[in-house]
DNA sequence: TTATTTGCAAAAACTTTGCTGATAA
DNA sequence: TTATCAGCAAAGTTTTTGCAAATAA
C-alpha cells in the first residue's frame, strides 16, 4: 500500500468535503497544492482509493461520477435542477429484499439507495433548468 | 405527441426485454428492421420515451445508461462481473427517509434502489474479470 | 534496486448536436 | 403546409491508457 503525496492530498481533500465531488472539482482543488497533478492521476487515484475501501464512487444519474470518503452505506439525495448530491438519512439493507430464494442463487455485495428532486434552495430560485 | 415508425419501433424493441439494455443493444436490433436508422436517432427517441414517462433510464454504476419500458419505480440488481441487470422484488419508498422536517424542505420526485453483487450463471465460471 | 506511480498527451467510450432533407398530422 | 423528426457526421464530455521519467520502500 504505496502512499504517495498525490494520493495523501487527494484523500485529505475528499475528506474535506460532504458534497460529493467529482474529479474535476478534486483535481482543480489539488491544484492548488500541487500545481503540476494530471486529471489522470486524479482519476487513477480515486479509483484506488475505491479499490482500497477508502472511498466509494457515487453514480447518481448525470453524466460525472461522485466520490465520497465516507464508506458506510448511506442514502443519497440528488437535486436535478442544481445537481447536488447531500446525504440523506434512510434505513436500508438487504432485508428489502421479499423474495429469499432469489438471494440465496447471488452473492450480494452491497446497495445504493439514491432520491432524486429539487432541493431547498432550487425551489427558492425557480427558472433554473433541470440539468438531467 | 407525434409518432414516427423509428419511435414506434424503438418503444416496441425496448419492450421485448427484460435486461435493461443500453442505447447501442436497441441501435443493433432496431437496425434488423430499419437498417439505416441511426444511434443519434435511437438516443434522442430513448430520451424522448423518458420524457414522455414511456419508458425510464437507469443509471447503475458502469460506463453506460440503461433504458427499461417498465416505468414502475422497482429495485435492480447489477452483477458486477458481467454486467447484467435484473429486477428485484424489493419494496421501498419514501418512507423510508426518516428526518421528516428534511422532507418537508425539499420536492421528492423519485428513488432508485440498486443492488449489487454477483449473479448466479457468474458465481459458476468463476475467473471472470470484475467489469466495474 | 525495483516495482509502482506520475505527468503528459493521445485515445477511447459514450452521448449530444448542427444541419439539411424527409415526414406526420 | 409546417412544425417536428431522421440521418449523417462532427463535436462534446468524461474517463482510460501507453509510455518514459520519477519515486517510495
Amino acid at each position: 500500500m504505496r502512499v504517495t503525496k498525490q494520493r495523501e492530498i487527494i484523500l485529505e481533500q475528499l475528506k474535506t468535503h460532504k458534497d460529493h465531488p467529482s474529479a474535476d472539482i478534486i483535481y482543480d482543488e489539488v491544484r492548488g497544492v500541487l500545481s503540476n497533478i494530471s486529471l489522470g492521476t486524479v482519476y487513477r487515484n480515486l479509483e484506488w482509493l475505491v479499490a482500497k475501501n477508502l472511498a466509494q464512487k457515487i453514480n447518481i444519474g448525470c453524466s460525472k461520477a461522485r466520490f465520497d470518503a465516507d464508506i458506510s452505506m448511506h442514502a443519497h439525495f440528488r437535486c436535478i435542477k442544481c445537481d447536488a448530491v447531500e446525504d440523506v438519512d434512510a434505513v436500508f439493507g438487504f432485508d428489502l429484499i421479499k423474495d429469499k430464494d432469489w438471494m440465496q442463487e447471488r452473492l450480494l455485495k452491497g446497495a445504493s439507495l439514491e432520491f432524486y428532486g429539487i432541493c431547498g434552495s432550487c425551489l427558492a430560485k425557480e427558472g433554473a433548468d433541470e440539468t438531467c
